[in-house]
DNA sequence: GCACGTCAATGAAACGTTTCCTTGACGTGA
DNA sequence: TCACGTCAAGGAAACGTTTCATTGACGTGC
C-alpha cells in the first residue's frame, strides 16, 4: 500500500479506476461499467461512481484501454511533408472525421526518404495503430511494398494506385490533364510540354497519361522532347521550363505539373523576360492564393483535398470496423481545370 | 493454451516477447534484456534471441511498453488549424526533432473552438502524452487555463505568452512591426494603418505595442481608427481594409498583421481600382510565394516557423526528461521585414 | 415453501511489457 | 575445502483497464 503523506514532491499520479472503485465503495467491474455505459448499472451505483469520478478528478487511461482492448485507437499517416501545399487541407479533414470517431491522428513525415519511410511504418506497427493513410514516395518500391504486406492494419493510399490490394484514395489527373491540353490545343498551341513528377508515382503517370490522350484527341504529334519528368518541386520545374525555353523550338504552352512547382517556373519565365500569355500559355497545379492573385491569374489543374482526406479516413474507419469490403475500394476524386488569363492563344 | 491450425483464418497475432522467449529457449526476462540492449547478457544468449526476433518477425508492442513504463512516448500538439500558411512548417520541424528521439507526434486541430480545445486537451491527458504542443485561441479563457493546470505534462506554448508558468517559443513581432512601421513613416506616410487579430492573442497584442512605439518614436500621432483588430483571416482582411479605404481620410499606408488576411486585402485594394504601392503601401505577414510573385512584390513580416518548431520541441524534451529547469523558459524569435515594392512614398 | 430464473455486482484473469528479486553456477581467496 | 562474492538467467509482480465466470439476492411460478 503506497502512502500518501502532505509533503510529498509533486502532484500525485492520476486515480486508477481501482481508487475510484474503492472510493466509491463499489468493485472494479463496476466502475468500468459505469464509464462505458453498459445497460446493467443500477442508478444508485452509477451516481456513486459518477461522484467518485469528479472528486478525484479520475481520466481513463488510454494506454491501458489499449493495452487490454487491442486497438489503439490511432490512425497513422505518412506522408513526403505536411509543409507541402494542399496536404494540410488533406490531413486537417482526415483529422476531423478521424476525431469525431475517438481515433487519433499520429503524423509523420517521411522526406520522400524510402528507408525513413519503412521506419515510420516499422513505428506505425510498434504503436500499433488501427490504420495507416498512406501517400508513399515510389510505387515501385519491393521493399516497401514488402514491408507493407507485413503490416497487420489497413492502409488507405492517397493518391496512390500501387499497391493495387490497398484501399485508395485518388484525383483523376488524367481526365483534368487531357481536358488542359485539349483547351490549349483548341487555343491553337501547336506545341505543349508537360513538366511533372517521375513517373513512378501515380500522379505524374496519371498526367502523363491524359495528355497523352489529349494530344491524340487534337490530331498533335506526340514529342518526347516536350515531357519533363523529374520531382513535383520548384527547383525541377525551374530546370525544365528553362530548358524548355532555350530551345530554338519552343513551346508555346505548358502544363506544370506539380504541386511545389510554380514558383520555379515563374521565376525561370520572368528571367527569360517572357510574357505569361503572350509568349508563353501555363497550366499550373493546386489552386492558390499566388494563381489566383498572379497577374496575369494563372490557370490550374485543381482538386479537393479536404474531401480526399474525409474520405480516406472513411475508408480506413469501415476497414477498423471490419466492414467486410471484400475487394480494396477506390475512390477517384475529380479534378477540373481552372481557366485564367494564363491561357491564351500562341504568338503568330 | 491457444491451438494455433492451420486453416485458422487471418494472420495470426504478431508474436509477443514470450512466444520469443520459448522459441529462442530463454526466459521473458532475458529477450527483454537483449532488446533493451542490456549490458548482462551472454552472447550467446544475445544470438538466440535475435535469431528468434527475426525468425517469428516479432515488432514490440508500444502500448504494453507505455503502460509498463508509464511514458508514452507521444507528444501532442494542439494548433488551430494545420491548413494555416506557416503552422505546417513549425509541425513539420518539431516532428523531426521528436521523431529522432523516438517520440511520436499526436497531431490535432482545435479549429478556434474553445470547447473543442478543452476536449484535445483531455485527449492528449487520457492518452498520456509526455508533453504538448499548444498555440491555443484564447489567451484570456480562464477555463482552458483551469484545464491546463491540471495537466501532468509539460506544456510549451507556441507564440502565445499566457499562461506565464508554461514554457513558450514567440516571434518577435513587436520590434519588427515597430520597424515596419518606422520605415513606412520615412518613406513619407502620415496615416499607417494597423489590422491584425484580437488582443486576446500575443501576436496581435505585440504588433499593436511594435506599432504605437512605431508611431511615437517616428513623432507620428496614434489614431485608433487606423487600428482595426478582429481575427487573422482573409475575410476580416478584407472587411477592415475596405472600411479604411472607403474612408474619406484614408490611410496611405497598411500593415496586415494576419497570416491569413492577404488574400482579403489585395482582393479589397483591387475591386476598388487602387494601385499598389502609388496609392496605398502595403506589409503583409510571412512570406509566400504570392508575396514574392505579385506584382509588385509585397513587403513582409517574415519569420522562420521550421526554427520555432524545432525550438518547441527541445523545450518539450528537456522537460520530458526532467532537466531541472526551474523557471518558465521563453524563447523569442526574432522576425524580420523583407522590404519590396509594395511600398513606396505616399501619393501627394 | 421450494426450486429455479433473472439480474446486478464482484473479483479474478488477461493484455505485453519491464523490473526486480531470487536462484544457481562459477571463481576466488583464505 | 569452504565461504563468499559476482554475474547471468529465471520468474513473478506490476502497470490500468475490460471481460467473463461466479456469487448472491430477489422474485416468481408451481
Amino acid at each position: 500500500m503506497k502512502t500518501i503523506s502532505e509533503d510529498e514532491e509533486g502532484p500525485r499520479p492520476t486515480p486508477t479506476i481501482r481508487e475510484v472503485a474503492s472510493a466509491a465503495g463499489v468493485s472494479l467491474g463496476s466502475v468500468s461499467r459505469v464509464l462505458n455505459g453498459h445497460a446493467t448499472v443500477t442508478p444508485d451505483i452509477r451516481a456513486k461512481v459518477e461522484k467518485a469520478v469528479a472528486q478525484l478528478g479520475f481520466k481513463p487511461n488510454a494506454v491501458a484501454q489499449s493495452m487490454r482492448s487491442g486497438a489503439s485507437r490511432t490512425v497513422g499517416c505518412i506522408i513526403r511533408d505536411i509543409n507541402i501545399p494542399g496536404l494540410a487541407g488533406f490531413v486537417r479533414s482526415a483529422h476531423d472525421v478521424l476525431l469525431q470517431e475517438g481515433y487519433a491522428l499520429l503524423l509523420t513525415n517521411s522526406e520522400g526518404d524510402p528507408k525513413r519511410e519503412r521506419e515510420l511504418i516499422s513505428v506505425m506497427m510498434a504503436r500499433r495503430a488501427d490504420a495507416l493513410l498512406l501517400g508513399h514516395w515510389s510505387e515501385q518500391d519491393q521493399g516497401l511494398e514488402n514491408t507493407l504486406r507485413e503490416v497487420r492494419f489497413p492502409v488507405v493510399l492517397m493518391d496512390r494506385e500501387e499497391p493495387r490490394w490497398a484501399d485508395s484514395v485518388m484525383v483523376d489527373h488524367k481526365s483534368s490533364i487531357r481536358h488542359a491540353t485539349q483547351m490549349l490545343a483548341q487555343l491553337g498551341h501547336k506545341r505543349i510540354a508537360l513538366i511533372t513528377g517521375r513517373d513512378t508515382l501515380y500522379p505524374a503517370r496519371s498526367r502523363i497519361e491524359g495528355y497523352r490522350e489529349g494530344l491524340l484527341s487534337a490530331n498533335l504529334p506526340f514529342d518526347p522532347r516536350l515531357i519533363h519528368t523529374g520531382t513535383f518541386e520548384a527547383e525541377f520545374g525551374y530546370e525544365s521550363i528553362s530548358q524548355l525555353l532555350d530551345d530554338s523550338d519552343r513551346p508555346t504552352a505548358v502544363i506544370a505539373g506539380g504541386i511545389e512547382m510554380m514558383p520555379g517556373v515563374l521565376r525561370s519565365i520572368r528571367t527569360r523576360g517572357l510574357s505569361i500569355p503572350h509568349d508563353i500559355s501555363l497550366v499550373g497545379t493546386l489552386n492558390s492564393p499566388l494563381a489566383e492573385f498572379h497577374q496575369p491569374p494563372i490557370s490550374v489543374e485543381d482538386w479537393d483535398y479536404a474531401k480526399l482526406g474525409r474520405i480516406a479516413a472513411k475508408f480506413a474507419l469501415d476497414r477498423i470496423r471490419g466492414e467486410d469490403i471484400p475487394n480494396p475500394r477506390r475512390f477517384i476524386l475529380p479534378s477540373e481545370i481552372v481557366m485564367r488569363g494564363s491561357c491564351a492563344p500562341p504568338p503568330r
